[in-house]
Formats: C-alpha cells, sequence, structure tokens
DNA sequence: ACAGTGACAACAT
DNA sequence: TATGTTGCCACTG
C-alpha cells in the first residue's frame, strides 16, 4: 500500500497544473516546503505506473513534470520519454528533439503557495484526498 | 532496522 | 557546452 501523505501531497499538486503549461520535480518539492526532495518527488511520479488499474490516479497529469532544465528526465522505458513529449506537443507545448521544451520559462507553471497546498490537504477539494 | 533505488539538482571539472 | 560527482529524500524488501 502506498497511501504515503508525501505521494499524495505531489499528486494533489500535479493535478493542479494547467494544460499547456508545466513545471519542475524540484519546484514541486518545494511547493510541498522539502526543497531538497526533487528525487522523492521523480519516484513518486515514477509510481504512478504500478497505479494505471486504480482509477484515483488515472487523471493525473504526470507529463507535465520535467527536470529543472526543462527536459524530460524518463530514461526507460526507451518509449516513454518519447510517450511525454507526443502528450506535451498536444496541449501545445514545444518539445524539441533534444526532448528539451523549447522556451521553457515561457511555459513555467506559477505553482502553488503553502497555504493553498495546506486548504487543498485539509479541505477534501482534491478527489484523491477525502 | 538498514541498505538499495531512482522520471532530481547543484556543483565541479 | 558536456560529463562526472555528490548530497538528498521517501519508499521498498
Amino acid at each position: 500500500m502506498s497511501t504515503s501523505n508525501f505521494y499524495e501531497q505531489v499528486y494533489a499538486v500535479v493535478r493542479r497544473i494547467p494544460r499547456g503549461q508545466v513545471t519542475s520535480y524540484g519546484r514541486i518539492a518545494q511547493m510541498l516546503g522539502a526543497p531538497n526532495a526533487a528525487r522523492a518527488v521523480g519516484y513518486a511520479l515514477r509510481a504512478l505506473k504500478d497505479k494505471e488499474a486504480d482509477p484515483t490516479y488515472a487523471d493525473i497529469p504526470w507529463q507535465r513534470v520535467v527536470n529543472n532544465q526543462g527536459r524530460i528526465s524518463i530514461v526507460n522505458p526507451e518509449h516513454a520519454a518519447q510517450e511525454q513529449a507526443a502528450l506535451l506537443r498536444a496541449e501545445g507545448v514545444p518539445v524539441g528533439d533534444d526532448l528539451r521544451i523549447v522556451n521553457f520559462d515561457r511555459y513555467l507553471w506559477s505553482g502553488l503557495h503553502w497555504l493553498e497546498i495546506d486548504d487543498i490537504m485539509h479541505t477534501g477539494q482534491d478527489p484523491a484526498i477525502p
């Protein structure tokens, strides 16, 4: 079971990323008050692959999260990176052949502040947090 | 309890 | 610019 609070917080934030915009693992970590947990954020998204069957996690726009350089970080499986690139392009985010988002700063999501996150996690606004 | 893992990031060459 | 190295953190068996 992986109903860990950290994972759920990551998912709650990712759900808020607007279509056509992106953010980074590190920025999400900062929003959650754990500035050094960027890797853990990536780990949380990686874990989604094992939750595909659960509809609770079916609507998470994981493709909108890239590394701090505006580049897709998935290494394997092979096709995964191309899949993420395709999903982003489909929503208007230009991704170069080098898997880097063109004009990254232009599509960067402003993000959430800790007060908003605290609200989301405590009022049940987020579908995943009953 | 503890060592291993990985969709990171910052820094050093 | 392009690699390589090091620190980090939450989760897993």
